[in-house]
DNA sequence: TTATTTTGTCAAAACGTTTACGCAATTTCT
DNA sequence: AGAAATTGCGTAAACGTTTTGACAAAATAA
């Protein structure tokens, strides 16, 4: 414990040259014969001397890692979105660091604050954070990911939540249904507030007034999700067809759906937002918005080592990606006409 | 960009002290007047100056950062254990740095000789590699999860999957099954050798043969756990009651059953080992050996702490906790006596 | 009162790298 | 051949902290 480990400097003097030749031959620059270079290489073997990043970073202000940061990491969603960028990560010879929030801001602000906040070399951020404001105090390279604000001085990975919920309510149209529901959760976020605007707007398109009584609000929880169905189901004028605007308030819908012994796509038509586990194990399978979960891990990471080596000056405005999504239709849909 | 960050040195200046001093007022230490510290401590506010923890940790060797290394981040259980050990840390005052392996060994070996590796104050490694030999090498204060290796000089947190077999397999036979079959994966490390020795040992027990054909192992996937089961059931002597070693096996099985259109706890029952979704989701329920997933990596984390904290000489030989499980009976079992 | 301890502070030396600059020795160009 | 460019290497100054040792000044003890 207490044995001083192996520096630079003892491999310089093992293999008598300086410290500056073995830095060179580490950081494989040139400038360093091949002679003097294969006789440090061997030194650094037999010391089994590694570089203290450490060090390094505090001269070169670089440390070869990226963080993401997550609302939570027990959602398939985030892990999805996490292995994607790892993946890429990996590949461009960065590390990832990966921090759960449990949606709650201050500890983001913490982390930001941090250690690891502060020595990542970019970020990759699903925010809890609810004002543009706050993302624009972050001075590293970050891309906004699945959350994005305007004017927050960042790039961004979304998905067109707006499409995904126009398409799916569309679907229960055109099959017939007119009492289509909606439930979701707190409208924090775009992604919250253009799902419900899809459902709206292909509402209205078709001429269909939007009933309040057709949209349930809660939290963005399972526990929500049955809660809310129930609710429609036992109201006085129950839906046809329900759309859950996300993965775990389809799960609680599924749920409910069962308790209340219902058949899917048949007493009861349903569609949820993101694929997941339930709505693949049912009979039917639930007809889901798919979003390329994964490749927006990959999008967003490949943009962020871009940024990362692009020189400071020529970065011109935020740009935000947008990747499609698609609606999978399996038998949970029925068809009235 | 350009702009050089303040220092501890623009705050010294500024408060006509030495560095030494706002060094010292920073850590808390005493030796410092109060009106002295009142000062600096407002300086450090104007200039909203924020140490350099890297320059920190270069002297004194902390960084506050613990990592808890998983094979892969979208299994739950994982997740849950890692859940629980941020919580500690965080209590602590230390950051939780995650990483996801794949379960490739590599992968394992590149992080800790990495600058995230090399520069934590301790880890906590549900290990990817197979041989204490490898686990000796790792020089920091180290907590193995779920996987133990002997002679590995390293604490551990286990679960007693010897027992949850055990008592699995033991009820299964209480009810008046005979023919119990078992699914796991490879017997790659200790967690799922114990629990086919638990379940072996229940059998001979009770005077079963355990038959060869009742034994079937892939891969710890639920694709395997899916063909493994229907192998079982389709075969000349399909058993009555099957065992499934680990939480995606269990999802596997639960599907083929499904599949095969037989009803669960009539036609053929069911023990899972750890809850899942599925498992819940089914009627009846499955029954399942619960373990304290969150728990165990409490338990990791409040060990891993205090080994980080304790003097190094007085460190007695490796502990290794062993936690206990659960049977959650459900109605997936028929009673057949 | 004098001798001792305690308190508050500072200067300077670490910590282990990278890198700008300098200077021979060698190679390449006229 | 001489001038110019290139190559190979070393010296020393960063990077931003912590910590040791020294030393007055103040408080306490004798």
């Amino acid at each position: 414990m207490t044995n001083r480990s192996i520096t630079i400097k003892d491999v310089a003097k093992k293999a008598n040259v300086s410290v500056a030749t073995v830095s060179r031959v580490i950081n494989g620059l040139d400038r360093v014969s091949d002679a003097t270079r294969k006789r440090v290489l061997k030194i650094i073997q037999e010391l089994n001397f590694v570089p203290n990043t450490m060090a390094a970073s505090m001269v070169n202000k670089k440390t070869k890692m990226l963080s993401v940061v997550v609302p939570e990491i027990q959602n398939p969603f985030y892990t999805a979105v996490i292995e994607g960028t790892v993946e890429v990560a990996k590949r461009e010879g960065f590390f990832t660091l990966v921090l759960s929030t449990n949606g709650d801001e201050s500890e983001e602000e913490d982390f930001l604050e941090s250690f690891l906040g502060k020595n990542v070399d970019g970020i990759i951020l699903i925010g809890s954070h609810k004002e543009a404001e706050f993302y624009r105090g972050i001075q590293k390279p970050t891309i906004l990911v699945d959350r994005y604000f305007n004017d927050c001085d960042h790039d961004g990975v979304m998905i067109d939540n707006y499409r995904g919920a126009y398409e799916a309510t569309k679907h229960f149209i055109e099959y017939g249904h007119e009492r289509i529901a909606m439930i979701d959760g707190e409208h924090d976020f775009n992604d919250g507030k253009d799902r419900f605007w899809g459902y709206r707007q292909a509402m209205l398109e078709s001429g269909l007034a939007p009933d309040p009584d057709c949209h349930k609000q809660g939290r963005w929880t399972e526990a929500d999700g049955y809660r809310l169905t129930i609710e429609l189901l036992q109201s006085k004028r129950p839906p046809t067809a329900i759309f859950a605007a996300n993965n775990v308030l389809c799960k609680g819908a599924i749920r409910a759906i069962r308790d209340l012994n219902l058949r899917m796509g048949e007493d009861i038509s349903l569609i949820g937002f993101d694929e997941n586990e339930l709505a693949q194990f049912v009979q039917p399978q639930v007809t889901v918005v798919r979003r390329p979960t994964r490749e927006m891990g990959v999008q967003a990471a490949e943009m962020l080592v871009r940024k990362i080596r692009e020189v400071p000056m020529e970065q011109g405005n935020p740009k935000c990606v947008v990747l499609g999504v698609e609606l999978l239709k399996h038998g949970s849909v029925k068809k009235l006409k």
